[in-house]
DNA sequence: CCAAATAGTTGGTGATAACCAATTATTGGT
DNA sequence: ACCAATAATTGGTTATCACCAACTATTTGG
């Protein structure tokens, strides 16, 4: 693949090629090794970082579409990586909380994620991973 | 849209969001002011730093398969932007190449591709833009 | 109390990506 | 001359993404 100087030229072309090429690698291997969809990664961090949730309340953090957050919770629940209460206090939502297998796969997920990260970035030095870093942040929350 | 610090913390992650981010924006313009899919600019701008070329070397520079390349062409070739001749040398192959219509249309499609770049990459100086350019360059051609 | 809003669920859609097998026309190697 | 390889084409498949409408159950504001 031997791709034209005109498309080479532009930081977004190479920086999408990059950003794809090192989710599906990081897809691939997630679910090999720890059986889980980046998705289903998203929503165990979730859970970890702001505790216990309503579906749609996680769903609408990730910019996750209601309907899909259903059928997401499903796999995670008949995995036993998560249970769905209802919240006591207001019997239309869920309370989404880890099960310890949960958070034992999420423990897993993080590690794998980070070796992925680490030889997907081996080309460049700590420095530069961290200005990297800092770089894609700076654009992000623009 | 209030992301999980875990995924933050991945330089990949948010490279992908950036990355995905730019390229639904620019895919957005760019077919609405000049008409064209990315895949299509992408050929244009192939045949332009390389030539004229067979379909199948256009397709495997750029990684895509022989019969989406096809499709490809023919919405080109249709568009009045390409043209499609037999190689006298080859007549299997085509000898594909731009019209003045396909040059004028790439001219401004990479003016678009310039500014709507400009405005994705606007949080950072142009010294940071550079650097990214490097940096992610310098992961891509691993 | 009643209407409107909200949480979740079901069952879709349309676009795109990334393939793959089979076929036809043509060429190159031996 | 013949066989294998190549270029292009046709007609698919499979997966994912990012939605959307309609529905049920429940709660809240006026």
């Amino acid at each position: 693949m031997d791709l034209p100087p005109t498309l080479l030229a532009f930081p977004t072309f190479v920086l999408h090629k990059v950003g794809t090429g090192s989710r599906r690698a990081l897809a691939g291997r997630l679910s090999e090794e720890v059986g889980l969809s980046l998705w289903e990664f998203a929503v165990l961090a979730a859970l970890a970082d702001f505790g216990a949730a309503a579906q749609r309340e996680v769903g609408d953090r990730l910019g996750l579409d209601p309907s899909d957050m259903v059928r997401l919770m499903d796999g995670l629940i008949a995995a036993g990586l998560a249970v769905r209460d209802r919240d006591p206090a207001d019997r239309r939502r869920y309370r989404i909380s880890l099960t310890p297998d949960g958070q034992e796969a999420l423990t897993r997920a993080r590690a794998l994620v980070a070796e992925v990260e680490r030889e997907t970035l081996a080309p460049l030095t700590a420095e530069e991973r961290e200005l990297l870093h800092e770089l894609v942040t700076k654009v992000f929350t623009r």
